[in-house]
Order: structure tokens, then sequence, then C-alpha cells
RNA sequence: GCCCGCGUGGUGGAAUGGUAGACACAGGGGACUUAAAAUCCCCAGCCUUCGGGCGUACCGGUUCGAGUCCGGUCGCGGGUACCA
């Protein structure tokens, strides 16, 4: 009998797909259609487990769909512009589109073998000028709809190598090739107005029911819908122009306990008021020496500089408040201005006490709640209950004395806005989409600088603008800093649109994130000479499975959600599409544990003298072996001096990286199990939203167990037993296990299916049924596999003498009768623990179990002669007694 | 800092508020074999005076009943708007 072997099985059915044209999407006859998406990669250069991974859910789902009668769209393709493709060509010299273009290949050659049922003719990459170039014509479409514009912003500034960094290039606060100190560089750049759809955006997320409920209050938060005041100070004696400092609260209701105003460094008063101020322009300097990001802004110090302005509090003008600008304090968010009360934000506590100001409660805990209370001005933290929570007012101004930090927001609104001191307003946290990029490897921004016409849109009949990939006849050099663009020769001479008269090109590239807010939609007309065609985008959209990574949760489901809004408004979407993922499923990392040894490492110090260093050794799996949980070398290791045998720290589920030499390559699980062993394993050891640890024991189990079905299925095909009693015991099983599996499947619940189909592989194994009853739970058997080990199945199916392909094999039907069970086994629970079973008739009526409970050896025990006090019977579940 | 998750045997994990540990790895025992490999079968949370007791990161709460719900703490991970 042939063994299991999956080297020679592999090629053969991918072989038939292809020629069968498979997986091939098409709009055949009036079959319901299914658009399956994974998160098309980053083509890095080799293709990572994580995403053997991703597309095997994805490909479990695309050909279960199938074979439930599905028009199924399941593309490929790749994100292909960014930064990893310039640091490569800043690193080793070369051009960042031939090692993009280098990694492509390299990987399609490496995800082919995997067997994914994807439609290949479909695939493109996002640096294809046929891609961007549709892209061009779209941001041409939502310049002229108005949904881009230009601002100034601030980006990271090194000014050493005079070049804009990206955030992740900011290391605590300097340059990563250049050390120096990063500056905040104001730029004009471009906009997406994500801002004008905050409302509707986050409205809209209810209607996602498909989507993790973790997303969805993610992208809530991030939007961040707040209801507020705003208002004016009165200035005392400011420069011309700045008699009023307009300032947004959400918690009017503490305005009795306000204490000093703040200000952005980047307020136009600030920047006003630092011209004749020596020290706060060295203060502002400071603060906008600082990196862009939120988190770096939140983790420093809290720091402010008292201007020594003064303003009037809107309800008694004789109460003055100084007016300090403060580093933590965002000119993008509400009007860049605020004021502190300091008794009711611990941030604002902090503030004063370090600048020694005012500290005045405007509340306290509602009476009888007071307990070990301290008021903050005598000490104690900021008091910050729930809004929703009833609190003690000591300076309320037309509420009662008892509410609700809501109801008293509510009602300090109303209050101001009667008095004219300002007007209830509803803002949102979200800001516009920047998407100008100072970089080559990005989609050219398709607009021409004119001295005459100002900014002028490109003409849409000389799209796509093509990046160059010469500069004077010579490779674009990136060993210098900053963007190519700019300094090339020729490149950015052109005529204007407009006027015929030489002008320049934009030299910005886009953000890559517009790169991937629109891909799915081009899937469904991949080679279309306009960015989609409506008929297929009508048939194909919405996608209705989306699978990838939570660490995309926010930005790239946002920017395509408004990508979306955009599309229709500019008509290259239906309507219909306005949601573009029904369902979304995240799903965890591949991990794998690292081996290591801490050693001194000897190093030759300044002066050349000899000197140690105590560091880690990390070793890679291959010279590992794993005993009983520990690790051992296997060969002697020069380096640290230890010899084959010694033990090595095992630090297990890191995430794999490259440094730590703890990545397992796809390609050589292949070589030696086969693709199915691969996806059969990254499906089955972890739920799918879970990180999954990848171990050899693991990935060697898995094999084996592929070789005992391909075994049992050989010996059936082989046998002739003839039909059994046990017969009907094995049919009812693979019926169980029909019903068991298609539930964990359309769960995403693989791991659980995997479990059942183990069991289920048992059973069978053991069972004394004759040849047809086990010919039909091996083929059953290789059906519910197939999505996850395809090659095994087709094999397997053609082994029993199952019709055509099992890719094309309607997926099996569970016989709703065969499920029925006519006992049930009833824990018995004396006071919540266990104490015993019953086996009962499904449909026992209850006082009959209460009497069978009744006389239950460990119940007339525990009773011990008494009368229960409580008796509780969950028909066909579970009996409690309490006594 | 802020927002969102996660935490169960030696290991990965299972469990609509209802028998905690399914299924698998590693481990132990056995069968087959001259032997090994391969394969097949069985055992197994921890402690125990063998009555039972303890167990889902930690502390507390709700409930007849909590891994699951609520509050707090600790640890780890993701995001934090120019990494993708």
């Amino acid at each position: 009998m042939s063994r299991y072997d999956p080297a020679s099985i592999e090629p053969k059915w991918q072989a038939a797909w292809e020629e069968a044209l498979t997986f091939k999407a098409t709009r055949e006859g009036d079959k319901p259609k299914y658009y399956v998406l994974e998160m098309f990669p980053y083509p890095s250069g080799r293709i990572h487990i994580g995403h053997v991974r991703n597309y095997t859910m994805g490909d479990v789902i695309a050909r279960y769909k199938k074979q439930n009668g599905f028009n199924v769209l399941h593309p490929m393709g790749f994100d292909a512009f960014g930064m990893p493709a310039e640091n490569a060509a800043m690193a080793s010299g070369g051009h960042p589109k031939d090692w993009t273009y280098g990694n492509i290949d390299t990987m399609v050659g490496q995800m082919k073998p995997l067997g994914f049922g994807l439609d290949w003719s479909r695939m493109f990459a996002t640096c294809d000028p046929e891609y961007y170039g549709q892209q061009q014509a779209l941001f041409l479409d939502f310049l002229e709809k108005g949904l881009v514009y230009r601002k100034n912003a601030m980006v990271n500034w090194d000014p050493v190598d005079m070049t804009v960094l990206a955030n992740e290039q900011v290391i605590d606060g300097c340059g990563w090739r250049s050390g120096a100190p990063v500056e905040r560089k104001e730029l004009t750049q471009w906009f997406f107005k994500i801002s004008d759809k905050s409302g509707e955006l986050l409205d809209a997320l209810d209607t996602l029911d498909n989507w993790p409920a973790k997303v969805k209050t993610m992208q809530a938060n991030w939007i961040g819908r707040s209801r507020g005041l705003q208002f004016a100070f009165s200035t005392i004696d400011a420069p011309e122009g700045f008699d009023r400092i307009e300032v947004y609260t959400t918690r009017p209701d503490t305005l009795m306990g306000a204490s000093f105003v703040g200000i952005s460094p980047d307020h136009p008063l600030a920047k006003q008021l630092e011209k004749d101020n020596a020290d706060l322009a060295a203060f502002t300097a400071e603060c906008r020496k600082m990196a862009t990001t939120e988190e770096a802004m939140e983790k420093a110090e809290k720091k402010g500089f008292d201007t020594g302005l003064r303003v009037r509090h809107p309800f008694d003008t004789a109460w003055e408040l100084p007016v300090y600008v403060a580093n933590f304090i965002l000119m993008d968010y509400g009007t860049g201005a605020i004021f502190g009360c300091p008794a009711h934000d611990q941030r604002d506590l902090d503030f004063a006490r370090k600048y020694d100001l005012p500290v005045v409660s405007t509340f306290a805990p509602a009476m009888g709640e007071e307990g070990t209370f301290i008021l903050p001005e005598d000490g104690g933290p900021a008091y910050v209950p729930p809004k929703q929570e009833t609190v003690r007012w000591l300076k309320p101004f037309n509420w009662d004395e008892a509410a609700t930090g809501e109801a008293a927001i509510e009602a300090a609104i109303d209050f101001c806005e009667k008095n004219g001191v300002g007007q209830g307003v509803t803002k949102f946290r979200l800001r516009d989409w920047g998407l100008s990029r100072q970089r080559y490897w990005g989609c050219p921004i398709p607009v021409v600088h004119c001295d005459t016409c100002g900014v002028v849109p490109e003409k849409k009949e000389n799209l796509p603008i093509q990046l160059p990939y010469d500069e004077a006849g010579k490779p674009i050099d990136f060993s210098i800093p900053g963007n190519p663009l700019d300094r090339h020769p020729n490149w950015r001479d052109c005529e204007c649109p407009s006027c015929g008269k030489p002008a320049k090109r934009e030299t910005d590239t886009m953000d890559t994130f517009v790169d991937s807010s629109w891909y799915f939609a081009r899937f469904t007309a991949p080679r279309a000479t306009t960015p989609t065609d409506l008929s297929e985008a009508e048939y194909w959209m919405n996608v209705d499975q989306y699978i990838g990574g939570i660490e995309h949760a926010i930005l790239h489901l946002l920017y395509s959600r408004f990508f979306a809004r955009g599309m229709i408004e500019t008509g290259h979407l239906p309507e219909s599409a306005k949601e573009p993922f029904n369902a979304l499923f995240t799903q965890g990392m591949v991990t794998h544990a690292i081996y290591r040894r801490s050693y001194l490492k000897r190093i030759d110090d300044i002066d050349g003298a000899p000197a140690h260093l105590t560091t880690y050794r990390y070793y890679y799996p291959e010279e590992i072996a794993v005993r009983e949980g520990k690790a051992y070398l296997v060969n002697d290791d020069v380096e640290t001096q230890l010899k084959a045998g010694d033990e090595v720290e095992v630090v297990p589920s890191a995430k794999m990286s490259k440094s730590k030499n703890n990545v397992v390559d796809p390609m050589a699980i292949i070589s030696t199990y086969g693709a199915d062993t691969a996806r059969w394993f990254v499906l089955s050891d972890s739920p799918p939203e879970r990180d999954v640890e990848w171990t050899a024991s693991g990935a060697e189990a898995a094999n084996k167990h592929l070789g005992r079905v391909y075994r049992i299925a050989a010996e059936i095909a082989a046998g002739d037993a003839p039909s059994t009693k046990e017969d009907e015991a094995l049919l009812k099983e693979t019926h169980k296990t029909i019903h068991d599996v298609t539930m964990g499947v359309e769960s995403f619940g693989f791991n659980a299916a995997i479990a059942k189909l183990y069991g289920f592989t048992n059973t069978l194994s053991k069972s004394r049924a004759g040849k047809e009853a086990k010919t039909f739970a091996a083929k059953t058997l290789a059906q519910l596999m197939s999505p996850m080990t395809p090659h095994l199945s087709e094999e397997i199916w053609q082994l029993l003498g199952g019709e055509g392909l099992i890719a094309d094999a309607p997926w099996p039907k569970a016989d709703e009768a065969m499920l029925v069970e006519d006992s049930v086994t009833l824990p018995i629970q004396v006071n919540g623990k266990r104490r015993g079973e019953i086996e009962v008739p499904k449909d026992m009526p209850k006082e009959e179990v209460e009497k069978l409970v009744l006389a239950h050896d460990a119940v007339v025990k525990a009773l011990d002669g008494g009368t229960p006090k409580k008796l509780i019977v969950v028909p066909g579940r579970i009996v409690n007694v309490v006594v």
C-alpha cells in the first residue's frame, strides 16, 4: 500500500485545479456570490508563517463557500508602496522598484505551493502604474468633490539629514540615522476631509453586526464624539486681536472650579506672545522639539509657562485666571485652549500643584458615601467619578445639589447659552487624514503648481503620472537623504494643464493607507480602465468576509470606510457599498519559542583593551533539541563555549523576529511535511483570533495525523467487509460530525472543528462497520477536511471513487433525524458541587427527574434525613440540590 | 499616559452562566518486532490520612451555580493618526 506522500500529491492537485480553472471567479448562472478577502501582504521578501495562517483561514472560507454553491471571489495582491523598499535601497543600493517586484515574485512562488484557492488572474500590486494611475484618477475626483484640501501641518524634521521622518524613525526624540533631536516643522500638505464624516462613520458602526465588538469600540473611541461647551474668556491687556480666548470643555459643570487657562504651544496667541517674551519663546521652542506622536505628548512631563496674561472668569469679572502655555494641549483638538479644573482632573491637579495654583472642588461624593474621602484641596487625588454617578454639588449653578455629572453638564450648557456665555457644541476627536508624504516610493499626487494658475489638477488623460526610474540617465541615488522627486533634474518640470506655461509637479506622494483603502474594490475589476467597473462592483461588492490583523482595527479599516463613501459620491461604487466589509475577523499571530543563553561577550573597548559585555546568544530552532520542555544544544557553540547537550533558556510564545532567530520558514515546513500539514497545524492548535505557537512537535503530530487519515482511507478502499450492525452507529457519528464541523467552520471555530475531526478519525479507525458505511464515512471525512487539507482530500476522494474534484463537490448535509439522542446524562450537584449523575430519557418531566434525584445515594446522604432548601432542575442540563 | 484585548494542567487549548481540562503535544505503561523505526491500545490537573480537599493570574462581589457576569489589582499584547 502506498504511503502518504505530499511531495507528489500536492503539485498534482494544484495542476488539476489550475487546468480546470477551479478558483477563477466567474459570474456563473444565478448562483449567489461570496467575496472573501484577506488583508493583502506587504512584499517584505519572504512569506511568513503568519501569512500562511491568515491565508489558510480565508481559503477555508472560500473553499467552503464554493462547495456550498456560491460564486466565490478570492483574490490576492500586494500592498507594495512604502518605506521598507526605500530603506533597502538606502542600505544596500538597488532600486525600490526592483526590490519590490523581486520580492513579489519570490512570495508568489512561495504562496502557490500552499494550494490556496485564489484567482491569481486578478493579482496586482499597488505600485503597478495601472493601479496607482487609477488611484490618481480617484484623487482628482475626490478633489473635485471637495473631499481633499491643503492646509499646514506638523512633521518630524531631522535638522541634520534635512529630511522628514516617520514616527517610527524617531527614537527617543532623535532621528534614527543622524541621532539629532527632531524638530517639528510646519509644511503645507494634502488632507482628506474625513472629519466631515465623523458622525456618519460613528453612527454607521451600529450597522456592522458581524464585526468584532472590540473593533467597533476602538473606532468609536477614536472618532470620539463629545458634547461640550464652547465659550470665550475675555483677556486683560492682551495683544491686538486677542481680546478673547476660545476654549472648548466637556465639563462646563466644573467651571466654578477653574483655576487656569491653558493654551497649546502652537496656539496663535502663544506665537504672538513669544515675540516679546524670550523666556516664553524658549519654552515653546522646547515644546516644539518633541515628536509629533500622541504617545510622546502624553508621556512627557507636563510642563507649563505662565504668560503673565490674565483672563476674566465668565461668571465673575472680578475673578482673574492666569494663562499658561502647556505642552500637553494639542492645537488639533477643540480650539487648542482649555480651562483647568484641578479638583476633577488628575492632570490638571498635578499641574496646579506644580505651579501652585488654587484647587477648588465643585462636587464631592454623595451624602452617606463620603467614607474616607479627602478633598483634592486637602491633599487627596482628583475626584473623577463616572458621569452617571450622583454626586453632591458644592458649586452648582442651576441644578440640584444632588445630580449626576451628565445632568449637570446639560444644565450647565443650557445655563451658559441662556446667559450668553457660550454655545453647546458637539465635537469629534477624529482629525483629517493627512495623505502627503515627502517620499519617493508612493503614488504621486497628480497636481501641478503653476505660478499663474496656482495648484492645478493634472488632466485625466495624462495619467498615470509615473514615478521616474532614472535620474539624469542614472538609477536614482537613495543614499542621499530626502525625497529624490524633489531633486530630480527634470521630472518636476511640466506644462500647466490649465495655461500651458512651464510649471512644477507636486513632489509629495500619497500615504500608503490610500493604496489599501480601495484595493478591495479594484479586485472586482482589476484591469478596468477606470478605477472600478460599476457592473462588476455591483455584483461582487461587498466583501462578505474580511480577515486580517487587529493592528488594523482603526486606521486601515476607518480609512477604507471613508473611501467607500467617497467612491460612492464620485460614482465609483454603488450606494450599497457604503460599508464595504460585511463581516470582519481579526486573527492572531503565530509565535515561536526563543532559545537563548546569556553570556559574557568579549569586546574591545575604546582603548583597545579587552572588555566584556553581558549579552544573549540566540539559537535557531534547528540548533536545539527539545526534551520534556527543556532545550539542549545539538552542537558545540564556539561563541559561548557551550557544549552539545548543554541546556539553554526557553522563552515561550514570543513574537517571531529575525533578530531573535525564532522565525520558522514556511518553505522549510512544506518541504519537510507538505502544505497540508502546515495548513492543518496553523488552524488546529489555537482559536483563530488568538496567537498560535509554532512547535516542531505540533507540526510533526499534524503530519502523522494526515498520514493516518490517508492510511485509514487506503485500507477502506482495499477492503471488502460486508455491512454489520455497527453501520448504524458509524452513520450516526458521521452525521453528527458533519453537523459539528459545519458549525465550527461557520463560526470560525477551526480549532474546535479540527478537534471533532480528530475524534471522528478515531471513531472511524476503531469502527467494525462494513465497507459501504466506512466508505461513506471516509469520503465525508475527506470532504469535511478539504477546506483545510485540500490536496490530501482530493487524493482520498479519488481513492474512494468520488466523482470529479472534491473542490467542486457539494458540502455534505447532516440528516437532522440522525442527530437526535434519546437519553441524556444529568450531573447532580449538591450546593453547586458535582456529586453524581443520572441517565434519563431526553424528555423526562421535571417532577420525575426530581424524584430520581432525591432517591440518589449522594443526595440522600447529603440531606441526612432533612428536606432540600431548593431543587433546581435545568432540563437536559443539570440538577442542583441546595441543602 | 490614553483606548482595546488577553491570562485555564508540564505545553497548545475545550467548555450557549450548568459535569473545568474535550482534542492534541510532551510524559508513563503495554502490544507488535530478533531489535529499532513505524503503527496500535491504555493511563494521566494538583494534594490526600483515600473520607475527601484544592484548583481557570490575584483580591472582592452578584448567583442555587462563575473560566464565563460586575468592581478593583497585577502581568502580557495591539493601537496611539508618517511602520504596514
